[in-house]
Order: C-alpha cells, then sequence, then structure tokens
RNA sequence: GACCACGUAGCUCAGUUGGCAGAGCAGCCGACUUUUAAUCGGCCGGUCCUGGGUUCGAGUCCCAGCGUGGUCACCA
C-alpha cells in the first residue's frame, strides 16, 4: 500500500458515527477507519447482501474428494512442466487452469474465527453453526482487490468466499478461494483466540460473543431444541396432544412458590406468572381431552444458583385412566430414549467421547437394558433400566435410623437438626425437612431413583393411599441430585381437594397470604368431574443439563437472567402493579 | 437474604513487604505463496469495578457500595 495515502479522517468529518461513544477504544476506532478505507478504496459496502446458492461449512467439506484434488494437481504439474514452472503468475494463468479445474465449487459463508496472512497468501478459517473450515487465498488466484481484503480481513467479520473444494499440502480441506466478500465488517474485538471468552458473567450477558467464540456453546443449544424436539415426537407418538394454556394467571396455583406480580391495566387487574399449569391441564382433562401436556415456561420468584433460573422451562403432562405408576414408565422410557439417542440426535456434540455402535432405538416394552454411560460433572450417570425405586419412607429411615411415623422422634430430630418452628409444625412438615436434609443425599448419583409415596401432608394435590391416608401416590425422580420429575395420581375428590386448599391456606404464613388464594373454579371443575389420572412434570432444563454435561442450569438457557447493571435505559417510568386489595 | 472468593489493556492472566502499571494474544506498520495458537522486526494500548479512608506514597491495607462465581437459606 502507499506510503502516502491519505487517511480517511481527512476527507471525512472526524464526528464519530452516532453510535460511537467517544470513550470507544482505540480497537474499534481500527476497525471503523479498515471499514472506511474498504469503502473508499475497494467499493465494498461492509453490510452485504442475500447470498443464494450458499452450503454449511459442513456440506461444503464433505464435498471435498482426495480423487479430484489428485487429479487437479496432476493438471498444475503438467502445465509447469509446460510452461517452466512456478505457481500460476497471472491471472490468465490462473483463469484457464480453473476451466480444467474437476474439483468442486461451493460458495461459503462464515465468521472469520483465525486469520494467517503469510505474504502471497492468506489461510481465513470460517466459523458457522456446523464446524470451521479453511479458506485459502492465493495473490494470484483472485482480483486484487479481494486479496487486499483477504489480507486484512478481522476475527469477527463475515465473509462470504467461492471457490474449489481441495486441499493444502499440509492436507488441510479447504477452499481455494476464487473470490471472497466482506458481508459484515465486526466492530468490536473479539475474545482471545486461544483462550477463547471464559468469563461466566460475559459469555452469559454477551451470548452472542459467546456462542462464536465458543463452538460448544451453539452445541449445547443445538442438543437443547432436537431433545426437545424429541420429547414432543415421544409424546405425540403416544397420543398426547400439545396445548397451551395461560402464563398470566388471576390466581398462581399448582405449586407452593412465590410467584411474580405483574398487572393488566385495561383490566385493572393483578395478574401472577405461573408458577404451573397445572390447575389448566388438569380443567381439560374435565373438558374431555384425555392425554395432554404443555412444554413451556414457568416463573418463580425465589433464589438463584446452579439448579434454579427465575423462568425454566418445564412439561407437564396428564394422562386420563393412568396413574402415577403410568407416568412412571413413561418417565422412564423417555429419558432412557433421550440418554440413548443423544449422541445421533447431536452428531457434532461429543467430538471426542465415541460411544457409536452400542445404542439404537430401544424396544417399546422395557426389559431390562445392558449400562448406558453417560458423563454429569464429576459422575456417570447410568440410564439403564429400569430406574432404581425406593419408598420415602425407607429412604427416611435409612438415613434417620428411626421411622418417620414416630412422631416423637422426628420432632426431637428436627429440633437438634436446629428445623425452624420445630415445636409447632406439623410433623410431616418436619419429616420433609429432615427429609430433604438428610435422606436426599443418601441417592447414588450416578443411579436415576425413583422415590415413591410421599408424604400427603406434603402433596396437597395427591391421590392418598385407602389404607394408609398419610402416604400420597406421588413419586419424584432424582438423578445427580437434582430433582427431575414429579408425578402423581391426581387427587379428583373436590371435596377432599376444597378441604386440602383451605387448610394449606389456614396455614400459610403472612407472606404466602399475599399471593395465595383459593382457585374457586378448579374446585368447580372438579365437581363437573374429572376422569382418574396420573399427572408428571418433568424440569426440561435438568434434563437437558444431564444429557449434554453441563453442571449449570445457566448454560442450558440461551439467556439466563443476570442483575441488570445500571445502563437500562427507560422511556418512562415503571408502572408498578398495585397493591393488592387495592 | 447470609457467608466466602473474585473484579488489573479488547481477551486470557501476572503484579513481591505498600514504592514508576506488566506479559501473551488481539490491534497498527513492515517482511513472508502451504499456515494450523504460523513466524520474524518495530510500535500502540490502563477509570487497576465505584466511592470514601489510612499513609509521605495504595492495584496492594481498611470501610461502604456495585457486579460475578461458589456455599447455604428459600424452593409442588
Amino acid at each position: 500500500m502507499p506510503d502516502d495515502r491519505p487517511e480517511p479522517s481527512l476527507s471525512r468529518p472526524p464526528t464519530p458515527a452516532p453510535d460511537a461513544p467517544e470513550s470507544e477504544s482505540a480497537l474499534v476506532a481500527a476497525r471503523r477507519e479498515k471499514l472506511a478505507r474498504w469503502r473508499a478504496e475497494l467499493g465494498i459496502t461492509g453490510y452485504g447482501h442475500r447470498v443464494d446458492g450458499r452450503c454449511s461449512l459442513a456440506e461444503a467439506r464433505s464435498l471435498f474428494r482426495e480423487d479430484l484434488h489428485v487429479a487437479f494437481e496432476a493438471i498444475v504439474a503438467r502445465r509447469r512442466a509446460a510452461t517452466a514452472g512456478g505457481p500460476a503468475a497471472t491471472v490468465e494463468e490462473a483463469a484457464s487452469l480453473l476451466a480444467e479445474d474437476p474439483r468442486p465449487t461451493v460458495r461459503v459463508a462464515g465468521r472469520v474465527v483465525q486469520h494467517r496472512a503469510m505474504g502471497g497468501l492468506v489461510f481465513v478459517v470460517l466459523r458457522d453453526e456446523t464446524q470451521d473450515l479453511q479458506v485459502s487465498v492465493q495473490r494470484a488466484a483472485v482480483d486484487p482487490a479481494h486479496f487486499r481484503l483477504a489480507e486484512k480481513l478481522d476475527y469477527g467479520d463475515i465473509i462470504v468466499a467461492e471457490g474449489r473444494m481441495g486441499r493444502t499440502n499440509r492436507g488441510e480441506v479447504c477452499v481455494w478461494a476464487a473470490s471472497i466478500d466482506l458481508h459484515v465488517k465486526s466492530l468490536v474485538p473479539p475474545p482471545e483466540k486461544w483462550h477463547g471468552l471464559t468469563d461466566p458473567e460475559t459469555r452469559y450477558r454477551q451470548r452472542y460473543v459467546d456462542m462464536y467464540a465458543n463452538p460448544q456453546t451453539i452445541r449445547v443449544f443445538q442438543a437443547r431444541s432436537r431433545i426437545v424436539a424429541r420429547i414432543r415426537n415421544v409424546m405425540d407418538g403416544r397420543g398426547f396432544l400439545e396445548v397451551e394454556t395461560p402464563m398470566m394467571q388471576p390466581i398462581a396455583g399448582g405449586a407452593a412458590a412465590r410467584p411474580f406480580v405483574t398487572h393488566h391495566n385495561a383490566l385493572g387487574m393483578p395478574l401472577f406468572l405461573r408458577i404451573a399449569p397445572e390447575l389448566y391441564l388438569k380443567r381439560l382433562l374435565v373438558g374431555g381431552l384425555p392425554r395432554v401436556y404443555e412444554i413451556n415456561r414457568n416463573f418463580r420468584n425465589e433464589g438463584i444458583d446452579r439448579q434454579h433460573n427465575p423462568e425454566f422451562t418445564m412439561m407437564e403432562v396428564y394422562e386420563a385412566f393412568g396413574d402415577c405408576e403410568t407416568m412412571l414408565e413413561l418417565t422412564e422410557s423417555l429419558l432412557h430414549t433421550l440418554a440413548s439417542e443423544i449422541d445421533h440426535l447431536v452428531p457434532d456434540a461429543s467430538p471426542v467421547t465415541g460411544t457409536d455402535e452400542a445404542e439404537r432405538m430401544p424396544a417399546a416394552v422395557s426389559p431390562p437394558t445392558a449400562p448406558l454411560l453417560r458423563p454429569f460433572g464429576d459422575t456417570i450417570v447410568d440410564w439403564a433400566r429400569p430406574f432404581r425405586r425406593t419408598t420415602y419412607g425407607a429412604l427416611f429411615e435409612s438415613a434417620l435410623g428411626f421411622s418417620m411415623s414416630d412422631g416423637p422422634r422426628v420432632r426431637e430430630r428436627a429440633a437438634a437438626a436446629g428445623v425452624e418452628n420445630h415445636a409447632q409444625a406439623d410433623q410431616w412438615l418436619l419429616v420433609s425437612a429432615l427429609f430433604d436434609r438428610f435422606a436426599e443425599a443418601r441417592l447414588d448419583p450416578a443411579r436415576p431413583t425413583f422415590v415413591t409415596d410421599f408424604p400427603s401432608a406434603i402433596s396437597p394435590l395427591t391421590r392418598p393411599h385407602s389404607d394408609r391416608p398419610e402416604l400420597a401416590f406421588r413419586w419424584e425422580l432424582f438423578v445427580a441430585g437434582m430433582e427431575i420429575a414429579n408425578a402423581y395420581t391426581e387427587l379428583n375428590d373436590p371435596d377432599v381437594q376444597l378441604a386440602r386448599f383451605t387448610e394449606q391456606l389456614a396455614g400459610a404464613d403472612d407472606d404466602a397470604k399475599t399471593f395465595r388464594s383459593l382457585d374457586d373454579d378448579f374446585i368447580h371443575a372438579l365437581r363437573v368431574g374429572m376422569p382418574p389420572a396420573g399427572g408428571l412434570g418433568i424440569g426440561i432444563d435438568r434434563v437437558v443439563m444431564l444429557m449434554t454435561d453441563q453442571t449449570s442450569i445457566r448454560d442450558v438457557i440461551l439467556f439466563p437472567l443476570m442483575r441488570s447493571t445500571g445502563d437500562v435505559q427507560r422511556a418512562g417510568p415503571v408502572i408498578l402493579p398495585e397493591t393488592t386489595d387495592a
């Protein structure tokens, strides 16, 4: 390049673009300057147009054929012999060579993730959602403007390249560029090319950067999508109908969590973001849909940790004339299917671990299966069927050393463990507290385990055993220390349900009273008559965590909730919800 | 909500007992036609999260705040 070329700032006023703050770093300024130079000298717009006939980088790579490449090299060698040698020295020679080139032509697009300019030869590695692929640019093979562009590309730019599928002398499969076009100039300096972006805060806040800097991130969300699609596929195959019920509810029911509150202006009414779809889905059983499911978000106004995000995705399933045992079979079958197919659902997901041959679609029925191992953090989960089963009471007794029916000892142990309110609280609430603290930890994290026969006192929507009413037809599935699923034989006696609700409301503390109320219409629906049914909830985020070996829920949620950083700009005041009983 | 840790260049990270703010990558200029984190020569780059305090002197020590991570609490 000529040394006396005028700086762009001389031909353009030094005022920054509207979106360029004065404090913008020198690195961003350098990229803006480069774009301005390209626009002036190469006629590049910087923000490209529609591209037809593009293939993915994976497809392009699959078109490479060694025999064609060898044939091409033979042609080159023959020409060298004829014309005293060297690589193509002129554009004319290169053009006539191209006419004889037997290798397939491709057009690819991607983001630049590596760039090595070596004088007359430039190597650019592109990335798209499938994989990385090198584009090689020879000075003699492209228009000079294209070569000048290729020489100065930055990590983060998006380009479209066209050329033949071949390879380098070192065996790297690549596109030998005949043309290169800039389709987006990236103005933001990229993460470090070797270590990538590791700061979790930036990864979550700027997921778009994380996604191109860390290909594994895209793989996880591709896997998530395919897992959810496969779940829908299984549910549809079993005759369930997918439905959508309100996420904004006048009464937040179906669970005991604290809801988010909002407000509808035109109706002048407070609304809650749902904590569960359960009470609406059961209304559908009353209405005559015997098999329904819903996969969507629930919102719980509670703490955040590696297993909890305020909004999370759950699948709820209801099956008329089923019970918690049919839900158990469904759950076990579904999870085993996912665990066995995950590597095929996502071919690129785990290039390191090759577990190809063993797993095919399992039979519909469920004989015991061979071990089906998948890593999750420090443990290796065995998804072999059948999953383990134990009862709540047995697990309690093995952990605490006495029966959960032993009222005095339960109270005594709760006191010793410092459980809040141990003197007045219901015995079964103390049992539940002790169970959560001591018994859950006794489960083998490597073996999915159904814990059955929960206490009725903590299962207000569940049908009790007729011979032992203190126990309910309810189980939870635990895997790797996480609660993955929860199912009941649904309570469909309206009078018992009303009594349970009333009892629960009476026991609510002042805080809970602000958002809990009795859903009279649900009781009315039960009076109309709900068929006996099994009901199930599966935490989709946690299932995805297990299947993709991500130990933080934030790594399976595209945009996990982060605290506001104070740079939020509002057009006007936030309208706060009216206080209750306004 | 409680406790612990962390916050230094665009990114990944050093920073000694309190004594001039550092490296690699990235960027800029130059060389280079088969690289693989290319290499080589030269150069640029800082609100040490924010605000106070102690001190002759604070990235370092103290206090408060903000953000993130972790543990706990909360969590059909």
